[in-house]
DNA sequence: GGTCTCCATGTGATTGTATAACATTACAGA
DNA sequence: TCTGTAATGTTATACAATCACATGGAGACC
């Protein structure tokens, strides 16, 4: 499903909606998150490199039962705290993120700076592409300074047509 | 645990984070939704009325198996499906919302116009206010611009403290 | 009025998502 | 080595969402 799916974007187009070369993509994200545990006390354990390795396979979110499956294959654990508890230490150390509106976890693009993470969800491939928002300008920080409310993290994610299914949309 | 819980704000705090008089705020809207319905020919039916004023009864979000626990106190059908359809009624006709980071549902404030929602939801006392987004200023509709991305919906929710609980937070 | 059709509802069963609770094991530091 | 803590394994269960099918009522049409 993942190399020979009609869905699938060709080597020509976006991935993560843009060309890049995936597997640098793959091997600096699994060294920053090396790097990142080592330094910060964390540890990196087989399972949560593990699932960290699944995730990144694709520029796609996969729900926790996926992930499970594809421990499974592997030996380790495959009752769901064991993805669970992988995926909350990734979450927690913005190594990885959940797409709340898919029940599902993408990894992170970019873990080597704190970001606030806005996700773009193409609804006929399921690419997910990761960018910024700043939760403090734009309507939302101006309700919040309004009202008193302290943000303390934000869910920003446009559901839509990625630029690799357009043509697919309008026909 | 409605009406004695510790974390309920007390009748001069405010629901929305702002006080109002929610006898009108409910009323307003229920009237909103019977104009819209007949309107457009769709039917407010019993199931899909006691919905809305359940979910109308506070400014918090409901989980759709608390919706049909209520339901079943008052005599209707109490199968998940009985929820999911009347939800997905309100919500496709704009008369209500979900929340994507709770999996629940909440009474639109604003049914008469169309509009792009967002959500400040205080973590300490559950209080969920409405404000509205622009998908398309901001960072993520740049990002959207660059990359060619078609936003056809967004999810906007901010997670925190409501003025009413911040006093809570930092002690 | 009769009947047909569509839509909404009711119900049982099933799948997917997430967490609680507890036992066990691996590891780092005293 | 001992010990406290963190991580893992496992069972069970709660919560979220959908499928499939039967029933019934409101309106359209003759």
């Amino acid at each position: 499903m993942t190399s020979d799916g009609s869905n699938k974007p060709t080597s020509d187009s976006p991935l993560g909606f843009a060309q890049h070369d995936h597997g640098a993509c793959v091997s600096d994200t699994i060294a920053a998150a090396e790097a990142r545990c080592s330094t910060g006390g964390l540890r990196f354990t087989p399972v949560r490199r593990k699932v960290l390795e699944i995730l990144l396979q694709e520029h796609r979110a996969l729900g926790a039962y996926a992930i499970l499956d594809k421990l499974r294959e592997d030996g380790f654990g495959s009752q769901p705290p064991v993805a669970y508890r992988a995926l909350d230490f990734l979450v927690a150390n913005g190594l990885a993120h959940k797409i709340e509106r898919l029940n599902a976890f993408i990894a992170c693009v970019h873990p080597s700076h704190a970001h606030t993470p806005a996700f773009m969800i193409c609804r006929l491939c399921d690419a997910v592409a990761e960018t910024h928002s700043s939760p403090a300008r734009g309507a939302l920080g101006d309700a919040a300074r309004a009202t008193g409310f302290r943000i303390e993290r934000t869910v920003v994610e446009a559901e839509g047509v990625c630029p690799a299914c357009v043509d697919k949309a309008d026909a």
